[in-house]
DNA sequence: ATAGATGCAAAGGGTTTGCACTTGA
DNA sequence: TCAAGTGCAAACCCTTTGCATCTAT
């Protein structure tokens, strides 16, 4: 993977346009309108390969496929809307939790996520 | 699912054992010392059951396959042990996370996972 | 007796891999 | 040129489903 490609370029495209987690389907769907025979196996292995040279970081949510973002943020959280899925980045931390942690645990890190309706499916 | 099988018992006693939330492949293997000849698809089915009824709740957290508990305990999060890889109940919350939530955002719930190392790892 | 539950094996859904073909350098 | 990258299809893993058999009532 070290190549510049149709398809490398255009998955790279599709994370800058966007701007909030994408699935690999989501990739796939939109990146098929730069390179129409873009397979899904490449969309996999070109992110697979993104986020082993740190541009792009997984962001996992509990009871789902994993999405993707691209890296260099801050120390972030996310909200998913009920409504629609689609899942947005939150500035802000709840702070220290280690008042949560038992006796005899040692906390390394810690995953908030906030569930709710987002402003578009608010208004509609 | 109405009847009183061993392969029933067995799972809940799995659970009423074991006291922290567990895969469904641990209850198998659990469980087939109860009932030698489990199959895991009975496990699936009578796991999904016990969902269905309120006797079980699923615990999903980021990136992993579901886990679950018994129902019943209040509101509280969950530790994953990144050694054993085992997940714990914590009591508590970090309270009210409106403050995070964007603008025209709607907040309805909330998740919070905490991620280190438990008391039996940090002891070995 | 008989409908619900089980075990096995096959089928699904999402992700990865093998392989021949294509393409960037 | 020619190895890295791609597309397709098959393989995988976890979960669900179909079906013949078993069993609680």
């Amino acid at each position: 993977m070290e190549r510049n490609t149709r398809q490398r370029d255009a998955i790279r495209e599709v994370f800058d346009a966007t701007g909030r987690p994408l699935s690999p389907v989501e990739v796939w769907e939109q990146g098929r309108s730069h390179v129409s025979r873009l397979g899904i196996a490449t969309v996999y292995r070109t992110i697979n390969s993104l986020v082993e040279e740190g541009w792009l970081v997984p962001v996992d949510l509990p009871g789902e496929a994993p999405r993707y973002e691209k890296s260099g943020g801050a120390h972030h959280h996310h909200f998913r809307c009920n409504v629609c899925a689609r899942v947005f980045e939150i500035d802000g931390c709840p702070g220290d939790l280690h008042e949560l942690t038992p006796p005899g645990f040692r906390l390394f890190s810690h995953e908030v996520v906030l569930y709710g309706q987002c402003a578009l499916c608010n208004a509609a």
